[in-house]
RNA sequence: GUUCCUGUGGACGAAUUGGUUAAGUCACUGCUCUUUCACAGCAGAGAUUACGGGUUCGAGCCCCGUCGGGAAUACCA
């Protein structure tokens, strides 16, 4: 065990986790085990108005569920917690307090209203209002008033909030693990609010104060903190944490399917594809989403997939389980463009993770969906059912939906090859095999085969006499499982009771073209 | 608008870090196998490495500019 590898998974509850936060802990989880570190879950929920109630359950199961497991957690707990940031609300007053005293920080009595109306009004005139070293001189706060008046004031009680006074004219350096080099200019930054007017402190100075105190050793965040990293560095310089300042790694951004945009919950609704790891029940519909899990996905897919946006290894090869891609993952080859989210290439990842799981597995994982659509069948028939289907589809719900025909009667017959085929006189050859079939001592496909190709010997018949209409008396189409396989599963009582219902169907199809 | 990030076939992306013929996978097309479909195997098509300059014997890789894409710009994270 690192003990100085210490990384942190810091999502906010304010709704499910979507399919970037998800590689964000992977890629978190993934350093972790290769290092022989330590993986926290923190639980950033400062923001009182944006939570949302089940969020962190939700964040908790979906890990689970992809089978990423944290050392630190709010329910594992651990020697640095609590681990919600709410429940550390009374640490960090102090440290803003810090900041104050020291020069690095400033009250700011400005109200919300008033702020909006200004940027409202610079707005207007096509520009941005930035509250910054020039304009905090015309604004309300502890810079600005005379001491006595901010005496007055903080003792009168009234809300304030506590500002990151940026300094003029210097440039802050970050090196990140995988931009390089980015510089940023202060005079560009502005004067970031450190503490809320309710006494919570906002997401940036709550994560380094944490940060610090957890020891974390590397931030592997998304691309989107890397605007406010130069904050970040100037609080843990003011702090005087700079020598222990973790080491950045921004993540490059997962784009929408059609490459506008970065992905967004809408998204999935949007293109028809998941983009959450298991469903999540909104207030009203359009805040409710399927997940992965829904869209019949196995988990080890799932990760693997994402590990590969925007990641490789360099190598050719690309599946890989959870403890190859750990044994596998460095920070460094985490690419630096943005990566479109391919739902073909999830499902391609799904189907070859189906074809290498053990059938009897893909049973159980299959009951859930078969039981959504009311059959009642045992898991020895699933499994068969299963095995059959698994080359064949790209998810475990489309082992239902088009093998339909092995727990339901056949909707529709594929009138092509009937058509072209199909003479009543067949039926009695297609009885007599199945006759010589059903009185074999083990129905099994490949007894039946034999038999069979005997019969068709015989008989002086080929495969194509036999064989088309067979499958579609079966199944109802011309492709799908190997004919005998699917006999063996449905059973002799099933296979008779489909060849006498097909027949007059087919002798309808023949009796329209004989017509026309 | 401003700041920052980014740009290799349709998609993901490789290229011993400046060394000559730009990998591989997904998707697409064809062939083989197969009673069908799929899987698998083989083959094919698809790229002036966004564009323009520069440095160099040599540039996908370094520098400058242009253009495109993205993010940030909240008392949200």
């Amino acid at each position: 065990m690192n003990d100085k590898i210490r990384l942190r998974f810091a999502p906010s509850p304010t709704g499910p986790l979507h399919i970037g936060g998800v590689r964000t802990a992977l890629y978190n989880y993934l350093f972790v085990k290769k290092m022989g570190g330590t993986l926290i879950l923190r639980i950033e929920d400062t923001d009182q108005e944006r939570y949302v109630s089940g969020a962190e359950s939700y964040i908790i199961e979906s890990l689970q569920w992809l089978g990423m497991n944290f050392d630190e957690g709010p329910e594992i707990g651990g020697d640095f917690g609590p681990y919600r940031q709410s429940e550390r609300k009374s640490l960090y007053g102090k440290y803003a307090q810090h900041l104050i005293d020291n020069g690095y920080a400033y009250y700011a009595f400005d109200t919300a209203e008033e702020l909006t109306a200004i940027r409202k009004e610079y707005e207007s005139r096509k520009e941005t209002f930035r509250y910054d070293g020039i304009t905090r001189q015309q604004l309300k706060n502890s810079l600005t008033l005379s001491a006595e008046e901010v005496e007055v004031i903080l003792a009168s009680g009234a809300p304030y909030t506590i500002r990151l006074k940026i300094p003029r004219d210097e440039e802050v350096l970050i090196n990140d693990i995988v931009r390089g080099e980015v510089v940023f200019q202060t005079n560009e930054l502005d004067d970031k609010i450190m503490l809320k007017g309710d006494g919570m402190p906002t997401y940036h100075l709550a994560n380094i104060v944490d940060d610090h105190l957890m020891k974390i050793s590397h931030v592997v965040r998304g691309e989107e903190w890397l605007p406010s990293t130069a904050h970040h560095i100037l609080l843990y310089r003011f702090l005087g944490w700079e020598d222990t300042m973790p080491q950045f790694a921004h993540l490059p951004l997962i784009l929408r399917p059609n490459g506008k945009g970065k992905l967004s919950k809408r998204d999935g609704a949007k293109f028809g594809i998941p983009v959450f790891p298991i469903s999540w029940e909104g207030e009203n519909p359009e805040d409710s989403f399927e997940g992965f899990r829904e869209f019949g996905f196995m988990p080890e897919a799932v990760l693997n997939f994402l590990a590969f946006l925007g990641w490789n290894p360099g190598t050719e090869q690309e599946i890989f389980s959870l403890s190859e891609l750990a044994e596998a993952f460095t920070l460094d080859r985490i690419s630096k463009a943005g990566a479109r989210f391919d739902f073909e290439k999830a499902s391609w990842f799904n189907q070859q993770y189906l074809i290498q799981t053990d059938n009897a597995e893909l049973g159980k994982l299959l009951k859930p969906f078969a039981k959504e659509k009311g059959y009642e069948v045992s898991d020895e028939y699933l499994t068969a059912v299963a095995g059959m289907m698994k080359e064949r589809v790209n998810a475990l719900p489309e082992v239902i939906e088009t093998g339909y025909y092995f727990f339901e009667p056949i909707r529709e017959y594929e009138e092509k090859m009937i058509r072209k085929k199909w003479n009543p006189d067949r039926k009695a050859a297609l009885l007599a095999l199945n006759e010589q079939l059903e009185n074999l001592p083990d129905y099994q496909a490949e007894k039946l085969e034999t038999s069979t190709k005997e019969y068709l010997e015989a008989n002086s018949l080929g495969f194509g006499d036999v064989f088309p209409f067979y499958r579609i008396a079966l199944s109802g189409t011309t492709k799908g499982p190997a004919l005998f396989e699917m006999m063996e599963a449905l059973g002799t009582a099933e296979v008779k009771k489909r060849l006498l219902t097909a027949f007059p169907a087919f002798d309808e199809v023949f009796a329209k073209k004989i017509n026309s």
